[in-house]
RNA sequence: GCGAUCAUAGCUCAAUCGGUAGAGCACCGGACUGUGGCUCCGGGGGUUAGCGGUUCAAGCCCGCUUGAUCGCCCCA
């Protein structure tokens, strides 16, 4: 047993049972993201690990000390993406797109890395269902993927999703505001934990997000970034609160969301459900306004916006609804005589080819056996193939779920009146 | 990174004072030889997470490791 090779801490295994419910959750994803006209992309899950630092901030916890950070072969420092913005960010520059057209609409979904304590939805490879709007420095860009969330999580469905709208300010009023909280914070620096006496040096904003008591009651009493918006960011905010209100769409203003990334400006979210499947782990996504980000990285200056939705926490919160996701097949087929096997071979064989989910078991069995093993499957019906079946071209279908059998004729139709028996399948 | 609790069959859990590891569910088979579920009967399943220590004797006591759960931190 100490020889025995088990998962990595953190990264879990999805098998079936489960799985279904994973599908049915990126199945509504990728259809809500074709009507609102987003594109997959799917970018390497590992990059360079300056990207990272560059972006999200040397001074963020995810950059100091959530990182999988390895060297490979040739010496290159590599890390496993903790977030998906940044490299969709590094594929728009690599690719040119913005050459190609002037807005770009992407999403992605797939793994990310954090190295972290696990506890209820936090894991060390979580899932991440995310949309960047590269090009768009209108707030209707914001407005639009705020709505393209609440639409995917309606199709769930998936309700009680609070939305939390902040405004962090551009590089021309944001310095002004980090300077009078830094100001401020001054003043009751010997109050602060040690935490946020430390990141009064390295990363001001954060102390609004203490959760030390102390510290949040400095915070409220803080000045708020809201009030020291420059002109057009307040215009911009503004906006986006009446677009918002125009599409029905309910937000709290709340200004003391960061986020734990450097690089958003102007709009933040995040999407918070209080449920007890998510213990602590209450924010379902969050994303904001980064007009900086892509010059930064060394593309062309265009504005975007994005967000990342906590696949494995969406999760949590369907599973409580009790919901089977579960598929079943429309047909068993079992053999009652050795003879008949090679006719239900041919049966199942075909009748798959024509679309019809079939199950049968392989190994054969006693009869017995395998109608259990029909009745497992969930089958609607059950077809049992003998001599007589073979003899006369006709068979009995069984509702496994009960009622009266059904007649059918073992020919070239038979997909056709399954189909006909049951047109959901 | 810090703190707390926990780890027995595939799953949920028993096992008295430290004295031969058990049940239910699940799985497989039979009763019922071409018809599942219900009932009854039987069967396979365990280095008690791992390693070490104390003891005549350890699932139980002690130490370490690994893993899980929860809180802090932080986030999806």
């Amino acid at each position: 047993m100490s020889q025995k090779i088990t998962g990595v801490k953190g990264m879990n295994d999805l098998l079936p049972g489960e799985i279904e419910i994973w599908h049915h959750v990126e199945r509504q994803a990728r259809e809500t993201f074709r009507r609102f006209g987003y594109q997959e992309i799917r970018t390497p899950i590992v990059e360079d690990t300056a990207l990272f630092v560059r972006s999200v901030g040397e001074a963020t916890d995810m950059v100091g000390k959530e990182m999988y950070t390895f060297r490979d072969k040739g010496d290159r420092s590599l890390t496993l993406r903790p977030e998906g913005t940044a490299p969709a960010v590094r594929a728009y520059i690599e690719h040119a797109i913005a050459q190609k057209e002037p807005v770009t609409h992407w999403f992605y979904i797939g793994p990310m890395f954090r190295y972290e304590r696990m506890k209820t939805g936090r894991y060390r490879q979580f899932w991440q269902i995310g949309a960047e709007a590269i090009g768009v420095k209108e707030p209707a860009q914001e407005v639009e993927l705020i709505d393209l969330v609440r639409q995917f999580l309606e199709s769930l469905p998936l309700s009680g999703v609070m939305l939390n709208l902040n405004s962090l300010g551009d590089d021309q009023c944001r310095p002004k505001y980090i300077e009078a909280l830094v100001g401020y914070f001054r003043a009751h620096e010997a109050e602060l934990c040690a935490d946020c006496r430390d990141r009064l040096n390295r990363n001001p904003l954060r102390i609004l997000d203490c959760k030390n008591e102390r510290c949040q009651q400095l915070a409220a009493a803080s000045p708020s970034v809201l009030d020291s918006l420059c002109d057009p960011c307040r215009a911009h905010f503004d906006e986006v609160k009446r677009q918002l209100e125009l599409l029905e769409i309910r937000y709290v203003v709340n200004p003391r969301i960061v986020r734990g990334i450097d690089y958003y400006t102007r709009t933040a979210f995040e999407f918070v459900a209080e449920h007890p499947a998510l213990g602590t782990a209450s924010t379902v996504g969050g994303g904001g306004r980064y007009d900086k980000l892509v010059k930064e990285l060394g593309g062309p200056d265009v504005p975007a916006v994005g967000f990342g939705l906590g696949l494995d926490r969406l999760v949590l919160l369907l599973k409580e609804s009790g919901r089977s996701f579960a598929t079943h097949p429309l047909l068993f087929v079992a053999t009652a005589e050795e003879g008949a096997r090679d006719h239900a071979l041919k049966l199942v064989s075909n009748l798959r080819r024509k679309g019809i989910a079939v199950e049968t078991d392989p190994r054969g069995g006693s009869l017995k056996s395998q109608m259990k093993r029909a009745d497992k499957s969930a089958a609607t019906y059950t077809l049992v193939l003998g001599g007589n079946e073979v003899q006369t071209g006709t068979a009995k279908l069984k509702p496994m779920a009960g009622g009266e059998p059904v007649t059918v004729t073992l020919d070239d139709t038979l997909a056709d009146q399954l189909k006909k028996l049951s047109p959901d399948a």
